[in-house]
RNA sequence: GGGGAUGUAGCUCAGGGGUAGAGCACCUGCCUUUUAAGCAGGGAGUCGAAGGUUCGAUUCCUUCCAUCCUCACCA
């Protein structure tokens, strides 16, 4: 659409012209709101005698906001004004704001944002509405706005007329949605609230909140593909981050017990419906506890989370009721797949489930043929995770699937030492994703702080690497001198902001609780 | 990247090989308690983009672009 030639917007030129002409500033700097929508209509009371009725009319407030609907009856109109808070009726009859004023409010359109002082009052129809006694236009809008419609039948059912409903145009001009779309709104006060409360819970335990790199010049704490940028001034290859994981245990190193981060994440990967580049994450980290330390915080957290926006722990996801209520059910992924396929494969041999991957047509990158602890993750999630709908803790993960994880406390080091040298031997971590509505809401670990070890296992990482693996981690050497240098038994956990809130929000895409989701340029 | 669907007025949508339709929005007029306000009249579109077939394409074909769904990828 060309500006200079849509004929709404050259009307709407035209009237802005107008309103100069007439001596009015279109664009004025200020206006004193002393009130809004919500507290107006909470706080009016229908007067009982003509007294009241009378005295009502000195109750002056000032409200301010954007025009959503214009009815105009000759010398009188009204309109509906959206602010902050909601959504009120104004009546302004032009004996009472003067000719000027009125004149102005003829060249209004839905979209423009005024100024009201009035008296609340109700009409004959019932609705509390603001009866002017001034106008003052504060900001004409010259792009026009979907108009939706609001319809309430006899049976109390709510209709919506045109509803801005374009998905694509949603999440392009996110702006317009929230202003027309109240449920859209809605999500993104909950997200915040979600945040919000999140933090007050980590507060809570004393919980100190710091601010690690975005731009980082090894990336690491996850396996993914990350963003690559350029640093001019340094000639310096940087990356942006896939976690803050490593800073955030040189932290704990560094003598902060315990420290969280809210980040965004970005991960150079496909985009779905639970899948964005960037995203964001919260990650704590707690020395001298582990991971059912962690576990039992995780569900505080999160119940604490849902309770604070519903009173209750039981929210409804595109159907499904998802009950939060603590304690959450508790399982070994080992104990997942025996239930599920009857299968042991700590006892079976590699070969045996390749052999089972095959038979059921489950498919899988051939490179990690050979990584038993791999095979075993992948038989996990192709079998178990369909039946993860309410919360649910998988817990103790093969030590394939990662290398800043600490094996079970259960294995004697000598017992250890003989499993790594038998292939065919899984040890396990101390590690849990908690699982909802079949998505991986987090990760946690009782954190790697054996330095021997951590050094081995990103050895390992940079030779799968070498040896055509996708995502392995990357080293890095100073992040390995931070664990030499001591860091406590520690526990850490990561939560998918955005999941949570999709959950939460009964939101299907997560492109509807990120207000602006990435999209291709036209 | 594979498969499916969609793209027509500011918004929501219908239509269909012969040059474009509705409701709302917009414009003009009437209207001082309306509320999907009403009544009367009016204007508005590169039919996502580019090629091709055709006397003629918004419609059929091809390619491209964008979006959604789905699969793959993504601890």
């Amino acid at each position: 659409m060309q500006t200079e030639q849509n004929e709404l917007i050259k009307r709407r030129l035209e009237e802005l012209e107008e309103i100069k002409k007439l001596g009015v500033n279109p664009y004025p700097h200020n206006f004193k709101v002393t009130s809004n929508s919500k507290q107006i209509i909470d706080n009016f009371k229908d007067p009982e005698t003509e007294e009241e009725k009378e005295k009502q009319k000195e109750n002056i407030v000032s409200i301010a906001g954007r025009i959503t609907a214009i009815r105009r009856m000759g010398k009188a109109t009204f309109c509906h004004i959206k602010d902050d808070k909601g959504r009120i009726q104004v009546y302004v009859k032009q004996e009472e704001v003067g000719e000027l004023s009125y004149k102005i409010l003829k060249l209004l359109d839905i979209g423009d944002i005024i100024g009201i002082e009035g008296y609340p009052f109700r009409t004959k129809t019932g609705e509390i509405t603001v009866h002017s006694v001034q106008m003052q236009l504060l900001s004409k809008s010259i792009y026009p706005l979907p108009v939706v419609k609001e319809e309430i039948t006899e049976t109390g059912e709510k209709i919506i007329h045109d509803a801005f409903a374009d998905i694509e145009l949603r999440y392009r001009q996110r702006y317009i949605d929230l202003i027309v779309n109240d449920n859209v709104r809605d999500t993104f006060i909950k997200r915040t609230k979600i945040i919000k409360s999140i933090r007050n819970t980590l507060e809570k335990y004393n919980f100190l909140e710091v601010e690690t790199p975005t731009l980082q010049t090894i990336y690491g704490g996850a396996n993914a593909k990350p963003f690559i940028t350029r640093h001019n001034a340094l000639g310096l290859q940087l990356y942006l981050r896939i976690s803050n994981e490593l800073f955030l245990k040189r932290l704990i190193v560094g003598g902060f017990n315990r420290v969280f981060e809210f980040v965004k994440d970005f991960r150079n990967e496909g985009i779905d419906r639970t899948h964005n580049p960037e995203f964001t994450q919260v990650e704590w980290y707690q020395a001298y506890a582990d991971y059912f330390d962690s576990m039992n915080l995780f569900e505080e957290v999160i119940e604490n989370a849902v309770l604070e926006l519903y009173d209750t722990t039981k929210v409804n996801y595109q159907g499904t009721e998802l009950d939060f209520k603590r304690p959450w059910k508790r399982i070994k992924m080992i104990d997942a797949i025996k239930e599920k396929t009857g299968l042991d494969v700590i006892k079976m041999k590699r070969t045996e489930i390749l052999e089972y991957l095959k038979s059921n047509n489950i498919e899988f990158d051939n490179k990690i043929a050979n990584r038993k602890g791999l095979l075993i993750d992948i038989l996990f999630e192709e079998t178990c995770k369909e039946d993860l709908i309410q919360p649910t803790f998988v817990l103790d993960h093969p030590i394939d699937t990662t290398p800043l994880c600490k094996p079970l406390r259960t294995y004697t080091l000598q017992q250890l030492e003989e499993m790594k040298k038998d292939e065919e031997e899984i040890i396990l971590v101390e590690r849990f994703e908690p699982y909802i509505n079949k998505w991986e809401i987090g990760n946690s670990y009782t954190e790697l702080n054996d330095p021997i070890l951590q050094r081995k296992l990103l050895e390992e990482q940079v030779q799968r690497g070498r040896g055509g693996e996708e995502d392995t981690h990357p080293m890095d050497y100073d992040f390995i001198r931070a664990i030499e240098v001591g860091m406590p038994p520690t526990t850490g956990v990561g939560i998918g902001i955005d999941r949570v809130v999709m959950l939460l929000t009964n939101s299907y895409n997560i492109r509807d609780v990120i207000l602006f989701p990435l999209m291709k340029p036209h």
